[in-house]
DNA sequence: TTGTATGCGTTATCAG
DNA sequence: CTGATAACGCATACAA
């Protein structure tokens, strides 16, 4: 028994065409009738029917934003701030989580009645795949010529790398993740071996993992790895927080002290990180900013579907905290300062 | 240009309805004719418009899971679990993260076209509001009559109480936390006051705290409380792993040892529980389960809307992990065995 | 087994 | 400023 437009207009005795007036906030309508309509939906309790309004105008007023199924730190903070970025300019977000494999077959089987599509995850995917707008978040799709909007991942791990090297380690190793096909280097790795490069340094034999994804265990073994070397690292860049938090539990099994025998630090300023311990250093992403873009790039791209893909950089933040503070007392090889 | 079902059927030389009965599965088709169908679909990449079939079916074939906006251990692992066990019934999940205040507005202003919810969530929700069928997922609302399916918080309590016990631990505090109003006593502290009493002890003064609801700092801030007690306890059971990863940083930063200084345990079975240091023990619920049975429900009230509400009670298992591990060479006062 | 016709609740076009 | 009416794309009762 849901109550339509019809049912309000005979109670008001008015047409549909001015209750719709009313309903959408069409300016032109005298005031003592807008009152009587509003009377009218109040007491009849009348909610509109999305699919017959979606039906009749093509627009949902949605976004989907989807996500790896998997339970990761931070995707929770960047979907709080995707939903509000896209409240302000009146579109709803419902988060799609999607396993990874069927990922592919999750987008271009277009499974919501959406406007349009905020990717998140390192999802292959095809531009305008579903012949959904679509707006990738995080890392730049492989080949593809999508919108796209994130921090620049290379000059992040270069950053932590600085960041290393200043705190006095040098035998700094990497870890990245995700899908390692059409890169040539992973912008993680790029970055870490650029920011070793300008300090004179080089990256070690068997100091440079690429995991398979970002998984919290993903780290953990790529961790377990590094810490078997020979020449044990002083200090790990992991490409997310994930990978980090991995790291900083492999450490710990390990009885390797962080920060004092590894530093650790991770990309992304999750909030898990704010509640490890030690609490994990992290080149924090401005989620506001990427949420605030994403949803101006959609809705953009909504508007105007031929339009040229646009690359927006979102600035990052180098969030020291304790596990790579300082280790001034331990046996560190070429401690500067 | 969406392409309809009048193109195929133009296409394909058929009328409309036989191109609808392909396309939704109708038996009675010859083999031919649907092989003609399909083709046409193929070519033309004919795909179903959604708000039209919804609006002739008055089904959407989507469930909403509403859970709050807060970046939470666990949250990620059930949505993934309801994601699951909906696909298994035909029905597509769309995840609603609502800030924890306007969440009565966002649930009342159904704004999803939905066949149903699932409410995460310590959210106030009177019944069936929005009209939408309802299915509460962990603790029972405080009054109301609503489908809910979740673990039995008392008894979680009382079994991580009664581990605790096991384990040595004599001075045994509590935070429980949610919104306090309509419950006479929380559960979790319910749970734990009775495990306490069959152990013939009872709660210290000061050892039972109410978090004003399930963040890491809310965790963080009681458990500052608790250590800073005269009479400082032994053991902490914390009625969510948020509660507990929160407790877990407190000790750390206040020199506390865990587990052989203070044991913690938290409640839910979150991955993040699994990638603390030392590793959180926790109560864990069967999120598989929980999924299963609460999708189960809201197919079973989408159909029979006025059914008498059900109460479905999941099951927990205790998973002892490092921060309860028994400690045996601290100088705890009545130490058993 | 397949075709025809109707209406789901809205918005938009056009007169009044 | 307001009212009648035609689509929007689909599923279904009914007819063939």
């Amino acid at each position: 028994m849901p109550t339509t437009l019809r049912d309000v207009a005979q109670l008001a005795q008015v047409s549909v065409k001015t209750v719709s007036n009313v309903v959408n906030g069409y300016p032109h309508v005298s005031a003592g009738m807008r009152r009587r309509v509003e009377a009218a939906v109040e007491a009849i309790g009348y909610r509109p029917n999305r699919s017959a309004r979606t039906l009749r105008t093509g627009r949902t007023g949605m976004l989907a934003l989807i996500v790896p199924a998997a339970d990761l730190p931070g995707i929770g903070g960047l979907a709080r701030a995707v939903v509000r970025a896209a409240a302000g300019r009146g579109y709803r977000v419902v988060v799609n989580p999607v396993d990874s494999d069927p990922a592919r077959a999750a987008i271009a089987n277009p499974p919501l009645p959406v406007d349009g599509c905020l990717l998140l995850a390192d999802l292959p995917a095809a531009p305008g795949v579903g012949g959904l707008p679509l707006v990738r978040l995080g890392r730049p799709a492989p080949g593809g010529h999508v919108d796209r909007v994130g921090i620049d991942h290379a000059r992040a791990s270069r950053d932590a790398t600085v960041h290393l090297l200043g705190t006095g380690r040098r035998r700094i190793a990497a870890i990245d993740a995700g899908p390692g096909g059409p890169f040539p280097t992973p912008p993680g790795i790029q970055g870490y071996a650029d920011g070793l490069r300008a300090a004179g340094l080089a990256p070690l034999p068997g100091h440079l993992l690429q995991a398979p994804s970002h998984q919290r265990a993903d780290g953990y073994r790529a961790a377990r790895t590094l810490l078997a070397q020979h020449l044990r690292p002083d200090a790990v860049v992991c490409a997310s927080d994930a990978l980090a938090v991995g790291t900083l539990c492999a450490a710990f099994d390990a009885g390797v002290r962080v920060p004092e025998d590894l530093a650790v630090i991770g990309v992304g300023g999750s909030e898990e990180g704010r509640w490890t311990r030690p609490a994990l250093s992290t080149v924090s992403a401005d989620t506001g900013f990427i949420a605030r873009q994403a949803v101006a790039r959609i809705v953009a791209r909504i508007a105007e579907p031929h339009a040229a893909p646009v690359d927006v950089v979102a600035p990052h933040t180098l969030l020291p905290r304790a596990s790579t503070r300082r280790a001034d007392r331990s046996g560190m090889l070429h401690a500067s300062r």
